[in-house]
DNA sequence: TCGAAGATTGTCT
DNA sequence: GACAATCTTCGAG
């Protein structure tokens, strides 16, 4: 099994501070470490999807929208959290991007689970394989125990942050469209590594 | 105050 | 492949 060593750093908050698109190809190959509930759970981003901005008609915070309570941590500070609840089910981990008053995030969709896969294990009592544990954006917030808790958190301090990992390649990210939307659904904003078995669908 | 829709997942057929 | 679960959000009345 991978371990993490201890003397990373997290990314700097000007990691984020550029637009959506970038971070989100950047963000693959990171790692997002849990440390809710005690226990450290880690794993390495493989799967996002880029909302880029209020003429996104996709995103939550779409010119028609506006901003709102909900959508309100998406027109804060780069580098935290926006996280919201989907279909009154399941909790789902964004990370805010480009600057101040101006709507744009990325979706942490996929993760390869690379530490504390046994409290995964418990927390998603339904997956039966290792690739079920975080294979999704729904999923993954139930394993690292991600809740509205964490909505506005800033991603470079415990409980929940992002640590340098190394980057995917550019040969190796696959673009395509992104997944579930039925707004603005042909635009190539989502990004995975290739081949990797823990993206959410092919 | 009401109703419809939603950046998903798991179960059943 | 179809559909239910489940609840917050927002627009309409």
């Amino acid at each position: 099994m991978t371990t993490l060593s201890t003397d990373v750093l997290p990314l700097p908050r000007a990691f984020y501070a550029r637009g959506a698109e970038r971070v989100a190809r950047a963000l693959l190959g990171q790692i997002l470490v849990s440390t809710i509930g005690e226990t450290r759970v880690a794993g390495r981003i493989v799967e996002t999807e880029a909302y880029i901005g209020p003429h996104d008609d996709a995103s939550h915070a779409a010119e028609r929208i506006g901003r709102t309570a909900r959508n309100e941590s998406m027109f804060g500070e780069p580098g935290i959290a926006y996280v919201y609840r989907i279909y009154g089910v399941h909790w789902c981990l964004n990370v805010v991007t480009d600057r101040v008053d101006y709507p744009a995030a990325v979706l942490i969709r996929a993760l390869e689970p690379i530490e504390g896969q046994d409290v995964m294990r418990v927390r998603r009592s339904i997956a039966r394989s290792e690739r079920d544990l975080c294979s999704g954006p729904g999923k993954l917030a139930q394993a690292l125990g991600i809740t509205g808790a964490l909505d506005a958190h800033p991603l470079d301090a415990p409980p929940l942050f992002i640590l340098e990992g190394g980057r995917v390649p550019p040969s190796r990210i696959v673009t395509c469209t992104r997944v579930g939307i039925t707004r603005a659904h042909d635009l190539p904003l989502r990004f995975y590594e290739r081949g990797n078995p823990h993206v959410s669908r092919w």
